[in-house]
DNA sequence: CGGTCAGGCTGAAACGATTTAGGGGTACGC
DNA sequence: GCGTACCCCTAAATCGTTTCAGCCTGACCG
């Protein structure tokens, strides 16, 4: 493969000038430039990003730590985090810790080894053993959809006991007195959350917490929905409302509603999380929480962007909160 | 941060030991074994993995650019080469082209200048010239879901001939003679065969090609879906059924039939291609054409493994070609 | 005409790893 | 006692960049 070297004695000049060349063309005369140039052209020279990096002592890349990239949420979180990358001239390494621990130490580990300029993660585990070895690193990281004590770091996150109060509230209001809720490990900050939601509204509502059914599920997937779905259809008293802690669970429980023969919402109404784009195609259009999943990725990317800019020691760890929204949709609808 | 010079001076050995100690630790005496992984512990050393790289003249990475992370099709063939690449003890660099050309040259030139291990794509454009850039680098690369002349290179996909002329002749057969086909731009060959497929059932049926509108759109994205829905419902004569090129504008059009009050499959007839995990559960669930994602995304990468791997001299292109299925649900099922 | 200065270039020293040639030991056989 | 073999380790070369000190040249000024 082609080295600067190999550019250098074609074009006649020392190595140093290509690499001016290349990074302060300003300080090159216009011919030579021209003609290192053309000699780039012809040799089809590509400067080696490792050399790069190894001469710099840090890359251009940052590390972005998803929970599933199969949810369309975290696509979305990627895509806002890679626009505001691409801003500052830096690209994202999208990695899936799939809720795995073990991944996710694995992947934190892969990053440090590339040196990665920061790092966005939302976390797979709450204990924080992973992350700890990161601080030591020095390596700047932004926690996403979880909050962090400010001293520890910066965070973007969504109010999800909020979140998980409106769903409840608005299933509520609708007069379900008999609800399920379907959630994922607690373990997971936005399953403790929402669950927390939850349960402020009932007592909002002056409500006892076991007025609310509590199945488990181990991912937050499609298939997951269909198992809790199937066990719901199997409880002595089928509640009249579900709130799912995700919408890939609500889609997956809807399937599994369907194929038990019963009508949402009339026979049960499901509210969902993330308001992502397919719950509004859903078979009934699913009533769901909206994040601003991009608006989240952005924030994220430029608040670790500025933690490793050049004014990097004015930097003080902040803490964003966005706040939820309920979309309401035929799934949840009364009175039909 | 701590390098391995740092180790090898706080150890009491020499640089090489240490890269013994990680590398071939058979080769070093167990004492010193120990203490040198006890040193590793207490600093916390992770090698760099750019020196490594530019030492040895290759990452570890192999680069893959899909069309469209946003289409869940994409992200399982993502995991179907993560899969196939941990095995191998490499990473995938996932990057998201979106169908646009000149995005793919930008990231197939950060895939060089990453010096990636093996390249695998999803094209953008059929003309090919981004391709030809690597080609002289002598980056090995597969194309993805599309075809390639053996000659040269390696290349995975589906028929999607086939897959078109499935899809059609499913609906000619429960009688649709008034049929539209939503299709992305024909530079994408996933399009162009797809259409063929279509054009190809026309003809074993005895009908013209014009026997079937052809609506074309953009992007293969839910929002196009919903566009060409609207632009559907304005047509003078109404088709009695729709193929969409993918489960993504399917859905979209889903959408937009739903708006317009008519029902599905009474009033249209919807099929989509690609069978993802959403398609069952939309408001109705989607006939559509399955692809083996999860199995493409491992064949592809093997194929590029093999083909940097120890026997590369041995190593002869292949095209490895899928076949489609028609998975018939509601939404284009006759007689309702 | 000598001095100063800036512009444009060169050459060499890093960066952090891997690899290889070779150097001390120790054990063994003659 | 000497040669040989083997084991474990060290030291140095190397990968492809960036950067920095310094050199040369010509221009400008006094």
């Amino acid at each position: 493969m082609v080295s600067i070297k190999d550019v250098a004695r074609r074009a006649g000049v020392s190595l140093g000038t290509v690499s001016n060349v290349i990074n302060r063309p300003e300080l090159v005369s216009a011919q030579k430039r021209a003609l290192v140039r053309a000699v780039i052209e012809e040799l089809g020279y590509v400067p080696s990003e490792s050399a790069r990096q190894l001469r710099m002592g840090q890359s251009r890349i940052l590390g972005l730590l998803v929970l599933d990239m199969g949810n369309p949420f975290f696509v979305e979180v990627a895509r806002g985090a890679e626009h505001a990358a691409r801003a500052a001239g830096l690209r994202v390494m999208v990695c899936n810790s799939g809720q795995d621990p073990r991944e996710e130490a694995d992947y934190l580990s892969l990053f440090v080894e590339q040196r990665v300029r920061g790092v966005l993660i939302t976390p797979a585990d709450i204990s924080g053993v992973n992350h700890n070895g990161f601080v030591n690193h020095g390596v700047p990281f932004v926690f996403v959809d979880r909050v962090l004590p400010a001293a520890e770091g910066c965070s973007v996150s969504v109010d999800d006991v909020t979140g998980g109060a409106l769903a409840t509230r608005h299933l509520l209001e609708a007069g379900h007195t008999d609800i399920a809720f379907i959630n994922g490990p607690s373990q997971l900050a936005q399953c403790a959350d929402r669950h927390e939601g939850v349960r402020r509204a009932l007592t909002e509502a002056g409500l006892a917490e076991s007025a609310v059914t509590v199945l488990r599920v181990d991912h937050l997937d499609v298939a997951s929905g269909r198992d809790a779905g199937a066990r719901l259809m199997g409880l002595p008293r089928r509640p009249s409302a579900v709130f799912c802690a995700n919408d890939l669970l609500a889609l997956g429980l809807l399937q599994a509603v369907f194929a038990a023969g019963l009508r949402v919402p009339e026979d049960l109404a499901i509210v969902g999380y993330d308001d992502i784009e397919f719950a509004a195609a859903a078979a009934v259009p699913l009533t769901s929480v909206r994040q601003p999943a991009w608006q989240i990725g952005v924030t994220a990317a430029e608040l670790v962007i500025a933690e490793t800019g050049d004014d990097a020691g004015s930097h003080s760890h902040q803490r964003v909160v966005f706040q939820p929204e309920l979309v309401v949709r035929r799934s949840s609808m009364p009175g039909r």
